[in-house]
DNA sequence: TTGTAGGCGTTATCAC
DNA sequence: GTGATAACGCCTACAA
């Protein structure tokens, strides 16, 4: 049209002057599922690698309003386990096509706004992937339809309009404690993470739940108040310190692997024992560290990979269900327990 | 307009017409800058409130050409550090304005297609803080002009085009140098990440030219492919086992804090060794594990949130220098070294 | 300070 | 299979 560009971008139009077809048979050849030529497609797509012509995103949202965007809510930076899953979303996410917003919910006024955020840039979902979250800004966050779906990943939720995609928590922590009962122990303490309305609270109360089926007695438990190897290993510090000698544990059993570090560290610097022959330890994830000469910790490994191909499953509406909280990971049994 | 509302978003019509406005004094409402009176203002905000409305952010970025969206390539998740600086980043680049696309870029030939997904969400730019990414990935991506500026956080590149946000890490290994001189060490070794053309190269180049004018020796030096704990442990198991007794180092000097943790772990587990009685062991970024009771690492932090603001002048165009690489952090000595 | 065109680059939907 | 029209919701001018 105009001979002479002063127009930075090239748009469709440029792609279909060279081509010589109509802007939108340009854009046909960008979508797998349209109705156009095996031809035409070959001429657009050579012109618009001729002219370095990409499809732009942005418009694209603004008319259909999908975003191809999914906010990822993160208010936990010192889990390296965070890290695991970021590369597994964001991997996965991509090749089917999502972008990863990723935002820092640290502060917890922020969630809310985070989550306006959000629908301001018309995520098509909001994961989270924290673990703190607090069941209020689920609730606002799903009443005020902020956006249009909401997943938790990796944990469980039972607030409706909620997603849930993690893995079986009861048969995960079921399995840890018939490992704990196998191998002998007997005086078990539940180290616990924040006390959430929903979350992780059902590790603990699984666990608790099975002790006492199988053996008939209560399980102590302490509650770190963040998900940080060095407040648990304070934490975990204090609690021991409490005790006499004769009442401690000859295991804790962590509610996931950052609070199975701390607690490691504690009884090894602080009281100069040894794990696990004088107190075993066992954590949650599977995380990278674990593995770790220094920890060689016993864990659980959530099937991450496939949780994160469910969480596609979900934004691409496959699924009626409300949650995906089925999934089944391992057992990992290293040296700590 | 309309008495019945279908649609299911409101737009800054709905709220031009609660409040007896136009929609442009709608718009002006949500602009701090804009020339609005404060009645107007006031009106505008109320009614938006009513009816819950928010600027559509993708239609501003169409009508605009800023996105206020940046995208961060990474490749590595397996150092803890990256979380560090994802928190401090996400949480300072919002606090501006900006938001977060996360970009894994952990297959090489991915870093590319991130580059062209990054331009087609219009980003306002895109910041790199893996540690990777070759010269030519680079150079593609400022040739192309794929994206309106190219970042590089925590690490220095000389390529025009391309704008380093990082610390000063001539003086800083400089620091580390001294300290290990004055500490008496005399046989270091050096343990460098991998050897891309740009990079911490400097770090190793600094040491040793340090240490050359110092001593007048040269210090040996052992190279790991990658930035990772348990790579960088096999690496120097292997390193010292093809030693001597009478060659070995007294002290590793590593990269960064990733590789002196897999250092620190290999001396210990593969060879019954003490730190630092028998090898010392300095890091790089004092991450958080580096204080944990296993490690007590001698390291050097960056000045992160410095750099994340200096990170946010850049892209408000604040700074006319093409890079700002003298940012100073501080030497932490504990006991590793 | 406020109102008005014109346009940003797509997609949905209907005609041909 | 292809071309065309009307949104999508806002921003940048500029005029009132």
């Amino acid at each position: 049209m105009k001979p002479d560009k002063l127009r930075e971008s090239i748009t469709a139009n440029d792609v279909a002057e060279l081509a010589g077809v109509s802007r939108w048979t340009v854009n046909r050849a960008f979508k797998t599922d349209a109705s156009i030529s095996s031809e035409s497609r070959r001429k657009v797509l050579e012109a618009a690698n001729q002219l370095g012509y990409t499809p732009d995103l942005i418009a694209a949202s603004l008319a259909s309003d999908r975003s191809n965007l999914v906010s990822l809510l993160i208010d936990d930076f010192s889990n390296p386990h965070k890290l695991v899953m970021m590369e597994r979303l964001t991997r996965i996410l991509r090749h089917s096509g999502w972008g990863t917003l990723l935002v820092n919910t640290l502060d917890a006024d922020d969630a809310a706004l985070a989550l306006v955020n959000a629908r301001q840039h018309r995520v098509d979902a909001a994961v989270l992937i924290g673990s703190q979250f607090s069941e209020s800004i689920l609730a606002a966050a799903g009443g005020a339809r902020q956006v249009k779906k909401l997943i938790l990943f990796a944990r469980y939720s039972a607030d409706p309009g909620t997603i849930s995609v993690c893995c079986d928590d009861e048969a995960a922590m079921e399995s840890i404690a018939d490992h704990v009962i196998s191998r002998g122990y007997c005086r078990p303490v539940f180290v616990a993470g924040p006390q959430t309305q929903s979350a992780h609270v059902m590790r603990k109360e699984t666990f608790l739940k099975r002790w006492q089926e199988a053996r008939g007695e209560q399980v102590a438990f302490t509650v770190v108040e963040t998900y940080d190897p060095q407040i648990a290993y304070r934490q975990v510090t204090r609690y021991l310190s409490g005790l006499n000698r004769s009442e401690w544990p000859d295991i804790l059993v962590c509610e996931n692997d950052a609070l199975a570090m701390g607690a490691v560290d504690a009884i090894r610097y602080e009281f100069g024992l040894h794990v696990p022959d004088d107190i075993a330890v066992t954590g949650f994830d599977d995380t990278p560290v674990a593995a770790n000469p220094n920890y060689r910790l016993t864990t659980y490994r959530q099937p991450i990979t496939a949780m994160a191909e469910g969480l596609v499953g979900v934004l691409k509406g496959e699924y009626d269900a409300d949650s995906l909280s089925h999934f089944v990971g391992r057992l990992v049994v290293r040296e700590s327990a």
